[in-house]
RNA sequence: GCGCUCGUAGCUCAACGGAUAGAGCAUCUGACUACGGAUCAGAAGGUUGCAGGUUCGAAUCCUGCCGAGCGCACCA
């Protein structure tokens, strides 16, 4: 039987250990193995301090019964106990060859598959139709799809959708530009910015347009079918702009990812409806609000959402009912994720509590907002281009390669078009990794030194130590066979297959934080891990064949683990640079 | 006014209530006919904003200050 999480593992010995010893019922989780920096030790058990209490015995005499009881001579050298009743474990050299061993034929390189699969809606990236998508759009549209993608990967059924903000007032300002224009049906347009900021000049400027314009409204919501077939080809003209982006970004949305706020109109009335009936809606100042319990605003005790203005309109928060009424209620899935910007963490703490008291949201149908922080230029404020003007996200992603095609040093084995494709792949995933490898709540400083940097914590720095596998294994020539024996003899080597069969927990701590750089943190230990193996243990220069046969398994593996990780938070993996 | 988030090495950041708070960059020392040096080994660098409290144990939890950013009714 494979088991590729260690700690689960030894977690699970020191349960047992504890009822046989004290008949104390524990799960794996709670038995606290830790890896552990501490020499000779491996992993460490904090447990004995903790349970000490609650059986009435001393820590150390809690760490002595469990050393005592544990059936692990198999895997783990002699436990020691130190400190206040800290267990040291130190892995066998031999069941740790034979768990490295077990992921050669491991396509999930020992990630297990979740038991009770939920069905997860996850909303990232969100543009608004008629605009460019920008740098504000980066960091919801990069961890969105690494979490997305792990999520996927961890056996959940993931829906990922857009929620695009194709509708609302200034659709009617638009419309009404286009018909001035003299478009009928269908066009192109080139500058989506200029575009929308001609119509806004106009909307301020000309009384008559304005006016026109909100009459365009009234026919666009009453579904007058000239007004919506220019409405939808505004719509397909702007998703054409963001296809593009996705591609270039190899980010997983689609045209039909999106569930636009146009999408949840139909559901408005009813959604209001109900929330009247259950008694939760009324009336102030001519707007109807809910006042979800707990929340206080700058005038007075309580705080409103409204739900349908003064005029008759509504307004984002009844977007945000319907969609959650939508995705429970319609799609049945039990979990929703919001990747949204931080500035939002109050609209969608009330949204949540209202929609518990309407009964869309209980214990087994929850919602959850990942907060994410502002990309900030070198000046430490919100990143702007030197005009001070926002930066569209194709000069970014352009940019990007730019940089990146500078950074290939001379003694790249790549030319020509796969040399292009390759700055593509560094660029972009540099941009990727340097959003996901701070903790996610945090603001960040875009600094493109930085994030193609050769060395240190970078994408770059991952994706060299995965193509030097490749190409030792190239030089080498062969392949070991399948059932050749892996030794680890060498420091360097133990280490190295110890961050191999630690990749689970990564994944594992990732997706319960919903923090993809715990996995960014994993994948640059293992790739420098990787490093220090090079520099003490030669492939190509093995004593004996046998010795050559493991260190190319161990390589290989490696080189999974890395492609893997890197392909969980959507960065590519060459094979040569 | 109320609320949310955040103050960790010179800089950028980690740290799941656990032992001596870890990395990278920058600085300094080493290793160079090097399985691609886009490397490795090592040194130095911290009263974790301040003050209390809870705990066997606190950067982490609680309270109060100080500082930064953000949010609080008809834009999304």
């Amino acid at each position: 039987m494979l088991r590729g999480d260690v700690g689960l593992e030894l977690g699970q010995r020191v349960a047992r250990a504890l009822r046989a010893a004290l008949d104390v019922d524990i799960t794996a989780e709670e038995a606290l193995i830790r890896p552990s920096n501490r020499d000779g030790a491996d992993y460490q058990c904090n447990v004995a301090m903790s349970l000490a209490k609650k059986v009435g015995r001393n820590p150390r005499e809690v760490a002595q019964l469990i050393v005592e009881h544990l059936d692990s001579a198999d895997a783990v050298e002699t436990p020691e106990i130190a400190g206040p009743g800290f267990i040291n474990l130190r892995l066998t050299r031999g069941w740790l060859e034979q768990q490295v061993a077990g992921l050669k034929g491991d396509d999930r390189l020992g990630v297990p598959v979740v038991e009770e699969p939920r069905r997860i809606a996850i909303d990232y990236s969100s543009p608004n139709v008629a605009k460019e998508m920008h740098v504000g759009h980066v960091r919801s549209t990069v961890i969105g799809d690494a979490l997305s993608r792990l999520l996927a990967f961890a056996g959940h059924e993931v829906i990922p959708h857009n929620h695009l903000g194709d509708w609302g007032t200034p659709f009617g300002m638009l419309i009404e530009h286009l018909v001035d224009l003299g478009f009928d049906d269908e066009f192109e347009i080139s500058d989506l910015n200029g575009f929308y900021q001609a119509a806004r000049v106009k909307f301020d400027s000309d009384p008559a347009f304005a006016d026109r314009s909100r009459r365009r409204v009234v026919l666009l919501q009453g579904g007058d079918e000239a007004t919506l077939k220019l409405w939808r080809e505004l719509v397909a003209e702007s998703q054409r702009h963001f296809d593009h982006i996705y591609d270039v970004l190899g980010i997983k949305l689609t045209a039909a990812d999106t569930y636009g706020e146009s999408f949840y109109n139909p559901f408005l009335a009813d959604t209001i409806t109900e929330l009247r009936q259950k008694g939760l809606v009324e009336e102030s100042d001519g707007a109807l609000c809910v006042f979800p319990p707990g929340f206080k605003g700058r005038e007075g005790d309580r705080q409103p959402l409204i739900v349908r203005k003064s005029d008759g309109g509504y307004g984002y928060a009844t977007t945000d009912f319907a969609t959650v009424r939508y995705w429970v209620r319609e799609r049945e899935v039990d979990q929703l994720i919001y990747v949204v910007g931080a500035p939002q963490t109050l609209h969608f703490q009330m949204i949540f509590a209202t929609s518990r008291q309407a009964g869309w949201l209980d214990d087994a149908h929850t919602a959850v907002h990942t907060p994410f922080g502002t990309i900030l230029g070198e000046d430490g404020k919100t990143i702007r281009t030197r005009a001070g003007g926002t930066i569209k996200l194709v000069d970014l992603l352009t940019e990007a390669v730019q940089h990146a095609e500078k950074a290939i040093p001379e003694t790249s084995e790549v030319e020509g078009a796969e040399r292009e494709e390759l700055a593509r792949v560094l660029g972009i995933g540099a941009v990727k990794y340097a959003d996901l490898h701070n903790d996610r709540e945090k603001d960040y400083v875009f600094s493109w030194e930085k994030m193609l940097a050769k060395t240190g914590d970078t994408s770059v720095y991952v994706q060299y130590a995965n193509a030097r596998t490749h190409s030792i294994a190239r030089k080498v020539g062969r392949t070991a066979p399948q059932d050749a024996a892996i030794t680890l003899a060498e420091q360097a080597e133990r280490d190295l297959a110890l961050k191999l069969l630690q990749l689970p927990t990564a994944v594992r701590a990732a997706i319960e934080d919903l923090a993809p750089h715990k996995l960014t943190a994993y994948l640059f230990d293992t790739a420098t891990a990787l490093s220090t193996f090079y520099e003490t243990c030669s492939v190509m220069k093995a004593e004996t064949q046998e010795l050559q046969d493991s260190r190319l398994h161990l390589l290989a593996l490696t080189s999974r683990v890395l492609t893997l990780g890197l392909d969980l938070l959507g960065i590519s993996a060459p094979e040569r640079l």
